[in-house]
RNA sequence: GGCCCAAUGGUCUAGAGGCCUAGGACGCAGCCCUCUCAAGGCUGAAACACGGGUUCGAAUCCCGUUUGGGCCA
């Protein structure tokens, strides 16, 4: 409990007394399930997780479903997965129940009712009967005025009989806040500081809808309440929502919670990460083969950064070092470069047999494997896809390892190890150039393996290095054409180890092919021209 | 338009008055290594938004301006 030790207040010796008696931790997040969830949210989740689990809290989770043209349960199946996959798990939320559910706002009406009821009758809120044209009309007055709006509190002073009469003409009102004047509400914002706002600038606000609906700043707070949450870490968009909530809580005799408003996180075009804006979405880069350590680790350095300054870490390691107080104020940008650097570091710190098994989904994807390769029996060797080479996992441990520090994600497994598995290559521009300039090399390169029977990475090198001597030329020179002709491109793993990987008869076969090639169209050579000479 | 938040290289950041001729990382450029591509190593270009204060001393504190961003309308 050594909690608040360290105040927030830089902007003086503010006493904020003892400050938070806010009982046991419990932080919640709060999604809609109206799309895919994108960095930006998952960001302020990640850190709401760290807070409650450095603290022995509770993480809750729960979903802000009420606009119901846009909420859909795939995208809470959706939600639940991409937290999982980062390892972020939740101890209440939709899906396990708990003691203060449910867990879906549009299941909590009943409660937003009760609340507003409360309000009714202590008199914190009154019922307005404007119509959306008065309103309207009041709007475009204050924008001739050039002054700030802020309801004009008619309905507020309403008589009895004003009051009656409304309601004889079946007007349904709305339940809108009774902003006390005068004041000023203080925010003792766990990450900025002091924040003031006068109630002078805050306008009576709706609580709830003539429909019924309640809005926003109201159904947070008793959602809040009820679900007795400590803590509100949310991103700083909702700085501004802060006093209206403020004002319920005070009129609901009702406890406050401590905020800590989180910097968002931008775009690199640095917009807001809104829905569905930008690329940012957490399941893309799960799509495209980025580690969730790896992502977890960058997200974790977005706003925040351990004491001594290390960028590699776990996230054990970061829930050990957390604190709200390194994180920082500003909004920061997300920059996708970085994390590729961190995924391809990650990505060389696993174990072959660990790297294999991740990249075999998309291996399968591709059509490169079997389905059911590294299944059932694990080292079984099934019926390659159509065009395929036969593999068992072993093998693909060793392909995948070849290309283990050349590769920044799982996806990028690929394009990197297909012509290891493809029966046929169609070798790319380079290497085709490359072949057409060096038939003579090739015709000695496969007399030498044709020959060879060893097939191990150093025996082949043996015979390349001798092959090398007798050719009186440099090693590059011999040995791009046999890359070109093997793996039908220009760069690819260490020739020897490719051509061990991919097997004698493989290299043989695309070695002969290449000869052929080279064979028939040194008739028809192009003549060498400037454009790609390079 | 009103209110609010923020401000260190292109990006993430260290920095809580002297340790700063401002440190690290990504990216970028060059060099080394080398059968190619990577990885790795080394080197380099690149920042305290501006102006006033406070102080013996300010990236660090205060005020204003500017610029981003947010909320409301």
């Amino acid at each position: 409990m050594t909690q608040a030790a360290r105040s927030p207040g830089r902007g003086g010796p503010e006493t904020e007394a003892a400050g938070p008696d806010v009982g046991p931790v419990r932080v919640r997040v709060a999604p809609s399930p109206t799309g895919p969830i994108h960095v930006g949210n998952m960001h302020t989740a990640f850190f709401n997780w760290l807070f409650a689990r450095g603290r022995g809290g509770a993480f809750i989770l729960r979903f802000e479903d009420t606009d119901l043209e846009r909420s859909d349960p795939k995208f809470e199946r959706l939600i639940f997965e991409e937290m999982r996959w980062l390892g972020l798990d939740w101890d209440e939320g939709p899906d396990i129940g708990g003691p203060y559910g449910p867990y879906r706002q549009s299941e909590r009406l009943p409660l937003y009712e009760e609340y507003a009821r409360r309000l009714v009758e202590s008199g914190h809120v009154y019922p307005c009967y404007c119509t959306a044209e008065e309103l309207e009309a009041e709007r475009a007055e204050a924008q001739r005025a050039g002054v700030a709006y802020k309801y004009s509190g008619r309905c507020r002073r309403l008589g009895e009989a004003e009051r009656e009469r409304f309601e004889t003409e079946d007007r349904v009102p709305a339940l809108r806040f009774a902003v006390p004047g005068g004041r000023v509400v203080v925010i003792d914002d766990l990450i900025r500081g002091r924040i003031e706002y006068p109630t002078e600038a805050i306008s009576d606000f709706i609580i709830v809808r003539p429909s019924g609906m309640p809005l926003y700043n109201f159904a947070v707070v008793v959602d809040d309440i009820t679900m007795r949450v400590s803590h509100v870490i949310r991103g700083e968009g909702h700085i501004p929502n802060t006093p209206v909530q403020c004002l319920i809580y005070e009129a609901l005799g009702e406890r406050q919670p401590r905020f800590g408003h989180v910097g968002h996180i931008l775009l690199p075009s640095r917009e807001k990460m809104a829905k569905r804006a930008g690329n940012a979405y957490v399941g893309m880069y799960r799509e495209e083969g980025f580690l969730p350590e790896a992502l977890i680790n960058f997200m974790a350095l977005l706003g925040w950064t351990p004491a001594d300054g290390r960028e590699f870490l776990t996230l054990r390691e970061i829930l050990a070092e957390f604190s709200l107080e390194r994180v920082t104020k500003a909004p920061s940008v997300f920059d996708p470069e970085k994390l590729t650097w961190m995924n391809a570091n990650y990505i060389r710190r696993l174990d072959r047999e660990e790297l294999a098994r991740r990249c075999l989904p998309f291996l399968k994807k591709a059509g490169l494997v079997a389905e059911s390769l590294g299944e059932d029996p694990p080292d079984a060797a099934p019926d390659p896809p159509a065009g395929m080479v036969r593999s068992d996992f072993e093998r693909v441990v060793w392909i995948v390892s070849l290309e283990q520090e050349r590769i920044e994600t799982l996806k990028d497994i690929v394009a990197a190890t297909e012509f290891f598995f493809r029966r046929d290559i169609e070798p790319d521009e380079a290497a085709l150039k490359m072949l057409r300039e060096a038939g003579d090399i090739l015709d000695e390169a496969l007399q030498t393996y044709r020959n060879h029977e060893d097939w191990s990475p150093t025996s082949l090198e043996a015979a390349g290095r001798a092959l090398v001597e007798r050719l009186g030329l440099s090693g590059r020179k011999v040995f791009q054409p046999i890359r070109a002709a093997v793996t039908g491109r220009v760069a690819s793993p260490p020739l020897f180890d490719t051509m061990a990987a991919l097997g004698r008869d493989l290299c043989l076969e695309r070695m002969a092919r290449a000869v052929a090639f080279t064979a028939s169209s040194s008739s028809s050579r192009p003549p060498p021209s400037g454009a790609d000479g390079r």
